[in-house]
DNA sequence: ACAGACCGCGCC
DNA sequence: AAAGGGCGCGGTCTGT
């Protein structure tokens, strides 16, 4: 069954029950105790939970004490919908969508809200809906043109599979959200004093970075701003030394005095602008790190996370991730999930069995690269991100040879990229149709050798786009699925656990130790789950290896 | 004062 | 001959 549900403040809102295709069975009814009742529904029922949108309604309910098993997410599957329609631009969410069904004019999305920490002393603004409907029979209605939309469509199932792994998905970022990740200040403070020194007031540079900027004035013989590459790549042009930017990667090359301190100080600066005192100040309470993860905020399907950075925590303060006394931290990592995706996605039976090992490049490396790893693994990301500059050429000849239904797989997609055709993951996310400046750069009658030029650059680049997005969004459908999977075997076997951070192929679960066997089963369990909904039976193999560890740092 | 471009670097 | 996918975020500079 599902329970459409409608908030209102407080903890007061309206439910009512639907059949499983989406008929009303009941009349609305109206509660001031939302929680209650929705945990009602869950002792006796275990409906999925229909409703606008997860971030509008569980977080609430989680500070309430209540979880649930499954939802359908209105605002989530319009945007599944309306991109494989190749609409991307439209306005998604549920109030654009019934604005679309009722002929209204469609109000544009609300722009990002930028959260921290902090607690906010206003209520999030919720969608007002266009033209006074009725929440509840609008969110009826939004549902019916889904399905039908759904079903109509030659991926139906997959969308079906995808609606549910995305809503699962929203559920799980929710969650991580109110749990938070174990994150210990006196640690990082340690870490930032150490390294910087003592603690600055904001925007005023802590010493260790002081003393590497007045090493790098001395070794110019004159005042040069670390922090403004041009004036740097100016710097280098008066001691006689061209350099095309100021990138480290290009620095460690120059044979000069300024370049130590300057690769120290970029090293140093970045860790005090990104993730110092400031940062510790505004993301971290309470011994969590609670980012605002944005589900399905890159157009592959992978999340995004607004605020907070969550998804470049640097490795060298995973070591303040730490597990509470008493508990772990299991961490498990999907190993080169992306050439396995394109092994299954290509049925390139020969890659397949490369997959075989836990160590794709090196057995790739033993099969077609003289048992060199750095090739073979240099050869597929080629493939999957269309490089082909340095050495990258030769070995992708050497890949495709061997294995040519990977390499044509997403060859085919790097063309009907350049041809400003879509492309679908196996699930069917869409990748968005190109630009107008794309269409006016490709198609143009100007057949100037600049024209024509830029032209087969745009095309190429969008190209490398849909190359990867083939490989990347339906990794993001594999672990859409693995989180749906992990959330519900986690409640099972050890409700206490739960994922606290995700990160594109990894995720990280908090748990009793006492558990910690158990869940890493219960991982390892998730993941051939995971790959059995996605891609169905395959030879191909998708290891997912869980440890139990006590800081995020000693994970892998 | 503010928005937006560009750079550079962290993560996958 | 050269050509590499996806992000978020903070810095400086430029234009208004």
């Amino acid at each position: 069954m599902l329970v459409v549900l409608e908030p209102h403040a407080e903890n007061a809102g309206r439910l009512r029950p639907l059949s499983d295709a989406g008929v009303p069975t009941g009349p609305p009814v109206a509660t001031a105790d939302l929680a209650g009742a929705v945990a009602e529904y869950e002792r006796s029922a275990r409906p999925r939970w229909l409703w606008a949108a997860t971030g509008e309604v569980y977080p609430e309910l989680l500070a309430r004490g209540v979880r649930v098993e499954r939802c359908h997410d209105l605002g989530h599957v319009e945007a599944l919908l309306l991109a494989y329609q190749g609409r991307h631009r439209e306005p998604r969410g549920f109030a654009a969508a019934v604005a679309r069904l009722r002929g209204l004019p469609v109000p544009e999305d609300v722009g990002p809200r930028r959260k921290s920490a902090q607690p906010t002393l206003f209520e999030p603004e919720r969608e007002r809906l266009p033209g006074d409907a009725d929440p509840l029979e609008a969110a009826v209605e939004v549902y019916a043109a889904q399905r039908r939309t759904a079903a109509g469509v030659a991926h139906a199932g997959g969308l079906r599979l995808l609606a549910a792994a995305e809503s699962a998905s929203a559920l799980a970022a929710a969650e991580m959200t109110h749990f938070g990740l174990p994150w210990r200040e006196e640690v990082h403070l340690a870490l930032l004093e150490e390294t910087l020194g003592p603690r600055t007031a904001p925007g005023v540079r802590p010493r260790r970075l002081a003393v590497l900027a007045d090493e790098i004035a001395a070794a110019f013989g004159r005042p040069v701003n670390p922090d403004h590459p041009p004036g740097i790549v100016r710097a280098f042009a008066r001691e006689g030394i061209d350099v095309p930017s100021a990138r480290a990667w290009v620095l460690k090359d120059v044979d000069h005095p300024a370049v130590a301190p300057l690769l120290a100080y970029k090293e140093l600066a970045r860790l005090w602008v990104a993730h110092g005192w400031s940062w510790l100040d505004e993301w971290v309470a309470d011994g969590r790190f609670r980012p605002d993860y944005v589900v399905g905020g890159v157009v592959s399907g992978r999340w995004a996370t607004r605020g907070g950075a969550a998804l470049q925590i640097p490795r060298a303060l995973r070591t303040a991730v730490r597990a509470d006394p008493g508990w772990k931290l299991v961490a498990a990592d999907a190993s080169q999930l992306e050439p396995r995706v394109l092994a299954v996605l290509s049925g390139d039976h020969r890659l397949a069995a490369v997959s075989g090992e836990d160590d794709l490049y090196t057995t790739l490396a033993a099969d077609a690269f003289d048992g060199k790893r750095d090739r073979a693994k240099i050869a597929m990301l080629s493939a999957m991100y269309g490089g082909t500059s340095g050495e990258a050429g030769p070995l992708l000849a050497v890949l495709r040879k061997r294995f040519p239904d990977a390499v044509g797989y997403v060859e085919a997609a790097a063309l009907a990229g350049e041809q400003g055709r879509m492309v679908r993951s196996r699930l069917g996310r869409t990748s968005p149709p190109p630009s107008e400046s794309w269409h006016e750069a490709t198609g143009s009658t100007d057949d100037s050798e600049d024209a024509e030029r830029r032209g087969r650059r745009v095309s190429r680049e969008w190209g490398r786009f849909t190359r990867n997005f083939v490989v990347q969004a339906s990794a993001a459908d594999w672990t859409a699925a693995l989180l749906g999977a992990l959330r519900r075997r986690l409640h099972l076997v050890s409700p206490e656990s739960h994922l606290v951070f995700f990160q594109h192929d990894e995720v990280l679960v908090h748990c009793p130790a006492e558990a910690a066997a158990a869940v890493c089963h219960e991982v390892t369990e998730a993941g051939h789950e995971a790959t059995t909904l996605v891609f169905g039976p395959t030879p191909v193999h998708f290891p997912l290896k869980a440890e139990a560890v006590d800081t995020y740092a000693d994970a892998k």
